[in-house]
DNA sequence: CCATACCCTTACGCAAGGGTGAGAGTTCAA
DNA sequence: TTGAACTCTCACCCTTGCGTAAGGGTATGG
């Protein structure tokens, strides 16, 4: 006999509906109203959380911003500032001003990536030609390399492989100077 | 007479000379140690750390990692798996692999944030033509803005601000609806 | 020999976003 | 009326990268 979307007969969801429609867990939500995000719209007689069906639309969207990496304390931040205000431009200014400032952030930490990107991009350059080594045997043999990889410079991802525990190189440079040496000659 | 850079005539650096070289502080020196990143070369009689010069490149190494959003955990597992394996072009492989990984999160990671750019780009057009909207007056009037901005939808990001802490709209709507009946009548 | 700066270990605290109980009460259908 | 499924409120646990003591020992110049 289910009238409504939990067979209570109710227009409102309990949290473990509200859950489910979100996909969300319970202690998830029942988080989001502990940090001021939402509350339900009503009680029972015995206590249970009651919300209203839009409070779906609430939680995705506060899963929409996280998700988007604003962190929870942000977004009630900005919604209390936006529910405090009572004149309008005004909180469409602040809003205006946490955008930009969101905007900031996030063409910083895109520079950020980008760098890494490049970064792994070149050490995976070098260690492809690691691969035309032959078999150098032991990593050690590695560590010593002092071929030339074809690229200019070790890049700075690689290179901090080439050390023991301690930071010093694996061993001060035993025999294979020597190598080199016959080499450039 | 200082012989060495502490002044102790020693080659080896105390962990106060390996923090200051690196720009980090002590207990994050300890702490990399404590991880399995780095150790002490030896100990003095007393039991101070000491470190080989060469650590500073570690720690520098360490601190491009993690500014590059590689984990501390993350660094040591790579580090550790290097470390344990005897052969080169085998430990190569795995790092080829470390890195693909990494380069695939990377630019997942991209591609989020420039989501998050779009999205709050679009946000600010958004807000950009409440400004004309003139003095709406309170907050209910934006929230229940019916006037076309332009844009042709509301983005996510300003479409979540909508609501009460329970989720509802403000107000079921009340005599605005009317209002926008007028207009489009 | 002493002052001062430095270092040791141990261990708790923060922020963020929940996980995972414990122990008790509530709803609902059969 | 009962039993299953659900929910309630604490309240402590986890991760990550340190900060910050507390209570004590060490190194070194004067």
């Amino acid at each position: 006999m289910a009238l409504g979307i939990n067979g209570n007969g109710s227009q409102y969801l309990r949290v473990g509906d509200l859950a489910r429609l979100t996909g969300k867990t319970v202690r998830a939500i029942h988080l989001y109203e502990e940090l001021g995000l939402l509350e339900p719209a009503t009680r029972s007689s015995g206590g249970f959380r009651l919300y209203h069906p839009a409070a779906v639309d609430r939680v995705r969207w506060i899963d929409l911003l996280s998700g988007l990496g604003i962190s929870l304390h942000e977004t009630r931040d900005v919604l209390d500032r936006w529910w405090k205000s009572d004149h309008g431009p005004e909180a469409m200014a602040e809003l205006r001003e946490l955008f930009n400032t969101k905007l900031e952030e996030t063409r910083e930490n895109i520079r950020r990536q980008q760098e890494l990107e490049r970064e792994l991009v070149d050490g995976l350059a070098y260690l492809e030609t690691c691969r035309v080594c032959g078999e150098p045997g032991t990593v050690d043999c590695c560590v010593h390399c002092t071929q030339d990889h074809g690229v200019g410079r070790e890049p700075a991802l690689v290179a901090g492989f080439k050390g023991t525990r301690d930071g010093a190189r694996r061993t001060p440079r035993p025999a294979l100077v020597h190598v080199e040496e016959h080499r450039s000659d």
